[in-house]
Parts: C-alpha cells; structure tokens; sequence
DNA sequence: TAATCTCTGTGATAACATTCACAGCGTTAA
DNA sequence: TTAACGCTGTGAATGTTATCACAGAGATTA
C-alpha cells in the first residue's frame, strides 16, 4: 500500500508538472523537480517509483508520460462528485476556487442550513436546504463531502453524509469526526496550521545555527 | 526539540479542551482526551510529558493547568501580529475566521494588488495596497505572513514578505515556496487534500477488511 | 573501442514517530 | 493493614518515512 504523504506529494508533483507542460517543457529530472517540491531528488524517485512508471537516466522523466501515470494513479475511471456542506464565508470561498475548475473532482451541490441560502446558485453550484442532503447524495451518486461548517455542527454534518453513503471528508472543522470505519476523512485546521507557523517563526528567530 | 506533529496536537488538545472547561469539567484522563483527538491515549502522554506538565494518576490531568501549560508553551509572551495577502474569496474567508477571534495571534493587516480593494476595512481589517507591505509589516512588527493570492503571484508575495522580517508563512497557493533560511513555512494545499480524500475513498471501497 | 559522465532504480541504513508494556503510586475497599 | 485498582510517566520495541549510496545503462567524448 502507498503512503499518505506520497499520495499528496504527487497531487503537487502533478501540478507542477502541468505548468511546466504548458510551458512548452518536455521532460525532467528528479532533482529539478525535487527543488520545485521542496523535496529531495531521491524522494521523488522513490514516489515515481511507487506507482509504477519509469524515466530513462538520460532523459528524466517524459512529461506527458508521467503525467498520464500519475492520473492513472489518483483519479477514479470516471469524475467523482462532491458536496460541500455550509456556504458561509469558507464555503463560498471554496465552491469559487472548485466548480468547474477541477479537471476530475465536481462540486455538484452544495447545502446550508440557513434556508435563505438554499434554493440559490452560488458560484454556479445549487444550493438545497440541509436536510436534502441523503436525496442528493444519493441521486446525484456523491461519494465525497467537505464539512464547512462551524464546529459545534460539524458532527451532525458528518453523520447525516455518512449515512447518506459518502466514502470520504475533507473537514475544516477544528475537531475529529467519529465516521464509520470506512470513511476516510482528511482534517483540514486553519486555526491549527496557523499557531505552528506561529510557533515555528519565533523558535526560528532564536535557534540560530546551533550546530546541536 | 519537540516535533511538528506534536506542536498540531497540542493545538487541537487545547481547544478540545477549552470545549471541556466551559462545559464545566475540572479534569481529564488521557484516554478521554485521546478519543477526542483521535490518537491514542500514549501518543496523549508523551504529548503532554513534552511540554513538561505532569498530570495525577488519580485525577487525570487538570484542565484549567494544563492548557495553561499549553499555552505557556505555544504562544509567544504577547500577542503575534499576522498580515494577510490576497484578498479574494479565501482570503476574506480567513479574515472573518481570524480577525478578533484569536486570543494570541490578530490580523492586523491585509494586502491586495487590486486597487479597489486597498483602504477598505473588510471584516474588520484595514486593507494596503500591494507595495505598502514592506513600511507596514515594520510599522506594526508584523512576524506571521498569510499568503492566499493566486499561485502565479504567490513567490513575490512571500519574497516581499521576508524582505519586510516575517517569520513564518501560511501558504495557500499549491506550490513549494523559497524562502529564506530561518522563516518557517507550512503549506495549506486544499486541493490536494481533496485529492487525498478522492483516492482514500475509493480505497476504502475496496479495501473491505483485507486483513494486511 | 574504451573511458567518462550523469542520471535512474533500489537495497540498505538512518531518522523519526508511535505504540507497547510495566513500574510506581495515590486511592479505595475489605 | 493489606490487597486490588486504574492511572501516569517513560524505557524499550516497533512501525513508518526519508535518505544514502551505488550498481547499471544509455549517451558523449577521445
């Protein structure tokens, strides 16, 4: 089985991969895409490696290629489609930066409990009142949910998607979801990754080259 | 020196654990604690041994002294100054998440190229045009950096941002960005979160208790 | 042709993170 | 008073992730 971390690095590798592609590139090497990554040379080999696809010592790795492999790996034969639940500022934020921008994942529906908000198309995704979520999930044959909602709904949230069959979360609630056991679910901690940054900056301003 | 991942925890424990205090409990045994967080309950231990607090075999830990422990340890002796750039859908997102919600870390400023948006007040937070970040960020000795602009924007940004002393940086933009030796960087990649989940879900589909 | 270069693929190793498992110790119960 | 209990703190063991380091191979040069 391939690990988490390198399931999310090659989400990256691919990214960079594209724009590279898009400008005019052809192949790479593991070390220039190691530094674009912010990773090491042999990191990224060991990642190539693991899903299975080949570069040639002399040329690197053919772009289209790689690309091809990698998608093989991550995505579903088919596009998988999401639901967002909670269209408040975060919500909103991100139904602009997914619909129709994703080349395999859709944001097919979005619910809030506020009723003013349902009904409504927001940066072109519907909206519907929350209880419609175990209808649409289903009808609309939904296996993915973000949970962006406050946290005291957060869990309510969780389960009524569950129930509704969904296979995996992404959840920018500042808690830990109990989720049947097959559900995978990605924590996403605003409020969590700021206090390290905060953290880390200041040991940073201390800890100057003490060679341990 | 004490590990990333446990500077994360300890940041979710805190505000599991605040939940606790409001709702009236006195104290907490790690196994509680460990189900909240989901971890487990050693894995609580050590956390909490790391920061030198020691909690009773008999009561647990006690709430109130050890999220003072927490917060002796997390937060700096004053309040951290954080600017924010980029003020697009995610960033006004961010701003009426942060600002005036955090005990220790304020928003004090925000930074858009676009001229419409600079010397508004949104959410609270007055917003600079793009080059006044450098004379702000000393002005008002700013240490943490935000960077939610598009990716193609994203390496200026977090190169004016170092130039003008920030320390550490939370970055949205789904790219590796170079910074200076010293200023910490955590990276927030929504997209390839969701990837992760797209793929553990279908995993999970399969994955119907292959023991090993 | 032979020597050299630079890169990949990967076994071996090192670094890091988590879990196990138990001694030690107040507390409670008899 | 003594035995049994349930928890913490932590050394040791285990599991996981990243790095090292080098054999192997096409290309290039002499």
């Amino acid at each position: 089985m391939i690990s988490e971390r390198t399931i999310g690095r090659l989400s990256l590798y691919r990214r960079l991969l594209r724009d590279l592609l898009a400008d005019g590139e052809k192949s790479i090497f593991s070390h220039q895409l190691a530094a674009m990554a912010g990773g090491t040379a042999a990191q990224v080999r060991r990642d190539i490696m693991a899903i299975g696809y080949s570069g040639s010592p002399v040329h690197g790795y053919d772009l289209e290629q790689l690309l091809k492999s990698i998608g093989h790996y991550l995505d579903a034969a088919q596009t998988q489609n999401v639901a967002l639940v909670g269209v408040g500022n975060l919500g909103r934020a991100l139904l602009a930066y997914f619909v129709g921008r994703h080349p395999t994942l859709s944001v097919v529906a979005a619910f809030d409990s506020d009723p003013v908000k349902a009904n409504r198309v927001i940066h072109g995704c519907r909206c519907y009142p929350l209880e419609d979520v175990k209808a649409i999930v289903r009808e609309r044959d939904i296996r993915l949910g973000i949970v962006a909602v406050p946290a005291p709904e957060a869990q309510a949230v969780a389960n009524a998607l569950c129930q509704a069959g969904v296979k995996g979360l992404l959840n920018f609630a500042p808690l830990r979801l109990w989720v049947p056991e097959h559900v995978y679910v990605e924590n996403l901690d605003v409020t969590m990754s700021l206090e390290k940054v905060a953290f880390f900056a200041r040991q940073g301003e201390f800890e100057r080259d003490t060679t341990e």
